[in-house]
DNA sequence: TCTACATTTTTGTGATATCATTTTAAAATG
DNA sequence: CATTTTAAAATGATATCACAAAAATGTAGA
């Protein structure tokens, strides 16, 4: 009881198998930082919350290990990893690498109306700025750039980034408590200015501002201090 | 027994689980090629084969499916996936974007003593060339990236690397069949040069021309005849 | 009050059983 | 002979069981 975190709800469709919805609700609370860096988790917690049997949430689990979300110790203990002010810096200039990788070769395939949804997007995130919502904020601002990315069809990077930015969640609830106004400062205005003209220098330029301008900014003395 | 692959043998330690050794091993079946893009697997197939009984096998296989060496169709069965001219071009330009960031991020950490181990695997793997040994040309030419990539402590692009290669993995088989001598120009020496002057320019070049010049050579319409 | 040790409980792992769905085959129909 | 229908076998998903290792708890001694 102690252990087990809140679970956000997600919809669930009825071919839906168990594993893959413990996965995918799993998933979205790392996402949004629910549960802490350094708490454990128990397979046998999680079933009884989830009211299933232990098997698809171990098989849940092991996905999410994969992808560096949550990290299988010697003693089997599963945590969600600490973070360090290096692997941090390692996390944000990946990210940077990939989105720019990513927005590059979805610009071929823009379309206005693509641009037109993820200004729609833009706007709902304003309006979750507005209510303060920060778990929204965090989802639909992920809304906006996977968007932007998955333009291309046959591009293989989203599930990367998706790994990046889980590897990132627990910690942005930690540094939001720690500092004030954290995303008050998107480039979002300059990406969609970008798209619009198909301008690939100033749309990598933008992209690489927003992801540095969130959480990235934060530099070693700071992160020292709020992981300290 | 039609459906269930040579797997290759791997050491095992004893602290490893059932799972994890499944899981190593069966990446490392992919990894070489040995399963046909197309092909499905069975869960209690694998079992069999390896002595186990079917719970094991599925995480394993869950793992590898969260990084995409093997597809979960909807009607659940579990295939390797396809390879396309478009999904190919993907994956070659999102390895040359992720080995470059990972050997400038590495650069900084580059001792002369990497530089010749490093140096040694080149010559391990000119023997491999030499013995025409494929699976252990493959391992060895990974060995050799890996090695200059992991100089950096807190890299955490390792894992989406190994991706990419897991995913061209069953690809390279059947090209090698249908393109002859298809690793003969590897631009190793030019990498290790690179390294020994702290090149950061020389080696982003030269490991882009490296991987573009193994199997990334393949142009569309080389790669509709082999896939056709 | 603190430490060392023994006992109980919790937990992860893997095997087995059961069920629903899908494949495969066999049989029937035209 | 080709196609559809039906029965049997195989398969994936989940729950449950058994076991060993680890953690938590309680107890005795200093």
């Amino acid at each position: 009881m102690k252990n087990t975190p809140n679970l956000p709800e997600i919809p669930r469709t009825l071919d839906m198998t168990a594993q893959e919805y413990i996965y995918q609700r799993l998933r979205r609370t790392i996402m949004l930082g629910m549960i802490a860096p350094g708490n454990h988790i128990t397979i046998r917690g999680l079933a009884e919350v989830l009211d299933t049997s232990p098997t698809p949430v171990r098989e849940a689990l092991r996905r999410l290990s994969t992808e560096h979300a949550v990290k299988l110790l010697p003693n089997r203990r599963i945590v969600v990893p600490q973070m360090t002010p290096d692997r941090f810096k390692e996390l944000i200039m990946l990210r940077v690498t990939l989105e720019e990788h990513a927005a590059r070769s979805a610009l071929p395939f823009v379309t206005n109306r693509l641009v037109d949804q993820v200004t729609a997007l833009d706007l709902k995130l304003d309006q979750a700025v507005d209510d303060g919502d920060r778990d929204q904020l965090i989802t639909i601002n992920q809304q906006f750039h996977r968007a932007i990315y998955t333009a291309n069809p046959e591009q293989v990077i989203m599930p990367m980034i998706e790994s990046v930015w889980l590897q990132l969640g627990p910690f942005t609830r930690i540094a939001a408590r720690n500092v004030k106004e954290l995303y008050v400062v998107d480039h979002h205005k300059e990406i969609l200015i970008s798209l619009r003209q198909r301008d690939e220098v100033a749309l990598l330029s933008s992209i690489a501002d927003d992801i540095k301008g969130g959480v990235g900014h934060l530099h070693a003395d700071a992160l020292e201090r709020i992981l300290g």
